[in-house]
RNA sequence: GCCCCUAUCGUCUAGCGGCCUAGGACACCGCCCUUUCAAGGCGGCAGCGCGGGUUCGAACCCCGUUGGGGGCACCA
């Protein structure tokens, strides 16, 4: 065993980061951040994302989550130069289909006496804390350390199996983390964990260090509550290094935590923990993308809206911030909102169709006439909603036929005592109009209402608002009656006309 | 209990000893623009947890303290 830790590693040249979840319930944005700091890295580093899975617990991993996994990290923008899907030379990139290396590791490190195996149960821990005067929370105590071949097969003739343990150093452990700075574990408080269970099941503990080695991972890039576990990750690269397995210990940074209201870590209970959840509000890639590089980092005092090319310019893991940073919905939509108004004319008509459809307002297949008043009106919403969700509100008049057309209670209660005599007046005057268009509209109504009937633009215009659009707020009325169509606008004026009469 | 992390406006942050009577963003409040609602423009409110040091000088460095968070599994 090396006398000194040593923290920097010496490795071929070339950042190698990964992103290795388990399998395990939907993805929430604490995830997404974790993987996309890792990305921005590689990317702003010019060096490698390795994406693996880590699925030893077959009791809780499932296919299902897999799928989600890679289709979150896919909607988002990530993507990753070796792993799952993609391949490499580090294959299989499934811990539930690498037991083999597993096995030969575990076997080579029990060799080496850096591993010994234990039959201590849990409640033997305790018990020996307890009559001992020791706190019994203290953890494992290192009793099986001592154990001679003859005790070993004493045990085992009373049909007892060991698990396989790590002997931990008796030094301090240093690390050098890349977010927080040196960090110094004292000998003795980290209890020697557990690397395999009775029968060989490898567990995180084995397998993560020894992946990473494997793979070449030369920077660990995780989440904040990992941090503890770090000196444990640390004995175990030099366990494997002593070997001959690896050639070093990586690098560390541990990303701070994703807060929710109050002061709890983002739960899975919080709806805006789920990236699907977001991306079915209406969230943009570029924009979700964008606030997540935000809890924790920022790209200057200055600039808080910024494009996937600017973060990955900028980004270096050692300006990440060591603090929690609260997930903030407002903040995000309006980050979003942001990216909405930089989109293209026509890429945000095209976007806002999923949503649509999802609101059953068109269906699988568009219409002529459909695509048509989505283009047209898009560059009325797009500078009106925060998230793409909210679209298929303001759009639905134009997508809903004369006859189906709702006028909400809050719009129709809006209305005055003259609101018939507006209508009748707007009436006549559009139909007198040759020229459907709208600035020739809203010249005629202004003549009619605004000064013909001396009403304020507000008191003027709220009627035929209401009628065409069933709503108090709408696109704005001249534009969105030129789209309508004379016949419909005419037609839904008339309804509501009718309607109030009743 | 033990170990570790953390601390600038309500929130996210810039700041890395003098450029700080602390900058930006979100939120909030005014005003302008205006056919509703937004967007946009202009302005405002609001912060270095506390106590000691070090220094000519501290938001920045050191020590302590308090608050917040995490870990102490045959889960990951």
């Amino acid at each position: 065993m090396t006398e000194q830790t040593p923290t920097i590693a010496t490795r071929p040249s070339g950042v190698r980061v990964r992103f290795c979840p388990s399998p395990t319930g939907v993805p929430h944005v604490g995830l997404v951040r974790t993987a996309l700091f890792n990305w921005a890295y590689a990317r702003h580093t010019g060096g490698k994302l390795v994406f693996r899975i880590e699925d030893t617990d077959a009791a809780r991993d499932s296919e299902e989550s897999y799928h989600q996994l890679l289709d979150a990290l896919r909607w988002i923008g990530l993507d990753w130069d070796e792993g799952v899907e993609v391949g490499g030379p580090h294959e299989p990139y499934r811990q539930s289909q690498r037991g083999d290396l597993y096995a030969d590791v575990l076997a080579r490190l029990l060799q080496a006496g850096h591993l010994y195996e234990a039959f201590s149960t849990p409640d033997e821990v305790e018990a020996r804390h307890r009559a001992a005067g020791r706190d019994p929370k203290l953890g494992y105590d290192g009793h099986d350390r001592s154990l001679t071949a003859e005790d070993r097969a004493a045990l085992r003739e009373q049909g007892r199996e060991p698990v396989l343990r790590l002997r931990m150093p008796d030094h301090d452990i240093v690390v050098d983390d890349l977010v927080r700075g040196e960090i110094t574990f004292p000998a003795g408080a980290t209890p020697d964990p557990v690397l395999a269970r009775a029968g060989g099941a490898p567990l995180y503990t084995l397998v993560n260090p020894v992946d990473d080695a494997a793979m070449g991972i030369t920077h660990v890039l995780r989440g904040e509550d990992l941090l503890s576990s770090t000196p444990r990750q640390v004995a175990l690269h030099e366990a494997l290094t002593d070997i001959g397995f690896s050639t070093g210990v990586p690098r560390f940074g541990h990303l701070p935590y994703v807060m929710g209201d109050g002061n709890r870590k983002l739960s899975k209970r919080d709806p805006e923990s789920s990236l699907f959840v977001l991306r079915e509000r209406g969230f943009l890639p570029e924009g979700l993308l964008n606030y997540l590089s935000l809890l924790g980092w920022a790209l200057s005092g200055e600039q808080h809206v910024f494009r996937r090319d600017e973060l990955v310019a900028a980004f270096d893991i050692t300006d990440v911030v060591g603090a929690p940073a609260r997930f903030d919905l407002a903040k995000a939509a309006a980050i979003n909102g942001s990216h909405v108004r930089l989109l293209e004319a026509g890429d945000f008509s095209r976007r806002l169709v999923p949503y649509l459809q999802g609101a059953g307002l068109v269906g699988e297949e568009l219409t002529e006439a459909q695509v048509q008043a989505i283009e047209a009106a898009g560059p009325l919403v797009q500078p009106r909603i925060t998230l793409l969700g909210e679209a298929p509100g303001m759009l639905g008049f134009l997508l809903t036929p004369d006859d189906a057309l709702e006028v909400e209670g809050a719009a129709r209660s809006s209305l005055r005592e003259d609101a018939g005599a507006v209508l009748d007046a707007a009436t006549s005057a559009l139909e007198a109009l040759s020229d459907w268009e709208a600035s020739a509209i809203e010249a005629t109504l202004r003549e009619a209402l605004v000064t013909g009937m001396d009403l304020k633009p507000k008191v003027a215009f709220g009627p035929v608002r209401v009628a065409v659009t069933g709503r108090k707020v709408s696109p704005p009325l001249f534009e969105s009656l030129e789209i309508l169509g004379r016949v419909s606008s005419l037609a839904r004026i008339a309804a509501l006309r009718a309607n109030l009469e009743e």
